[in-house]
DNA sequence: TTCCAGGACCCTG
DNA sequence: CAGGGTCATGGA
């Protein structure tokens, strides 16, 4: 483990780790502490610099963090009224986060009609059932140690009717027949289509990822709080599809819509939940 | 007990 | 296309 520091101007960890993209990171007393790529990460921040350590490289972390974003450039598209700036003020640095797209897809499948916490429970489960012992901590589970679960095993993991879903995807991705770093190349249009081939990704999901872990920051998944929060503020409270809410978002917050997304889910979330 | 969760799917109208 | 029931699991 090598110990090093990145000078960080406009960032803020815990909100990044808190905002609920990601579910894997816990805090301690140290900062926190989290697993990317079978490999234990530290991380805390001291004002502007970031202290990290990580078997990974510098860059590595830059990039996961998406640190080389410039995120004031983000602020100027996406400022478009009080209600968004009320949200970049109170959680002022908080990034997206470059997840892994395998782990990403397989943590929102099990993000459908489920709660954080629970949501949390089930990917623990899945690492500690599949994944590589990493001396106390474990790994995210591959496609190919997710690929051999038996029954037993999956149903340990308390997926519900999601592990149907999990147990297929993760056969397809061995199979070739999804190709997840592929769609990193292609526009957001097309790769949105490769992933609503898969059972249990729709709309929301597909956008999750796309946002999350494929680069596409005008993806803008639409949930209950993204709904709840848009109809009230921006629709006089009118009713409006998913679908409506997607292309008003991406219309009105442009290119970074997936940016104002995940500061307007971190504004309107109740803390616990 | 009942309700509901960062939805998706399937079936009706 | 829009609306509603159903799907495991667990916490309030």
């Amino acid at each position: 483990m090598k110990t090093y520091q990145i000078p960080v101007p406009t960032f803020d960890l815990d909100h990044t780790l808190r905002c609920g993209q990601v579910f894997r990171w816990r805090e301690n007393k140290d900062g926190w502490i989290g697993i990317v790529d079978n490999s234990v990460i530290k991380a805390k921040q001291e004002g502007d610099v970031l202290i990290v350590e990580s078997d990974l490289a510098t860059e590595d972390i830059m990039n996961y963090f998406r640190l080389n974003d410039d995120l004031d450039d983000i602020y100027k598209h996406i400022s478009k009224d009080d209600v968004i700036n009320e949200a970049i003020a109170r959680y002022w640095g908080m990034r997206l986060i470059r997840q892994e797209p395998w782990e990403c897809l397989i943590s929102y499948l099990c993000s459908i009609n489920n709660r954080i916490p629970q949501i949390e429970r089930m990917i623990q489960n899945l690492s500690m059932v599949f994944g590589t012992n990493l001396n106390s901590f474990y790994g995210f589970p591959s496609p190919e140690q997710l690929s051999k679960a038996t029954h037993d095993q999956l149903k340990k993991c308390k997926l519900g009717f999601r592990g149907n879903w999990i147990l297929d995807v993760a056969r397809k991705v061995c199979r070739e027949e999804l190709q997840l770093e592929k769609l990193k190349n292609m526009d957001y249009q097309s790769a949105k289509r490769e992933l609503l081939k898969v059972n249990g990704v729709g709309d929301k999901v597909a956008d999750c990822v796309l946002l999350y872990s494929l680069d596409k920051l005008e993806a803008f998944p639409v949930d209950v709080h993204i709904r709840r929060v848009v109809q009230r503020e921006y629709l006089r409270n009118e009713r409006a599809s998913d679908t409506k809410i997607r292309e008003w978002a991406e219309r009105y917050f442009g290119k970074y819509a997936g940016y104002a997304q995940q500061y307007l889910f971190y504004y309107e979330r109740p803390k616990e939940m």
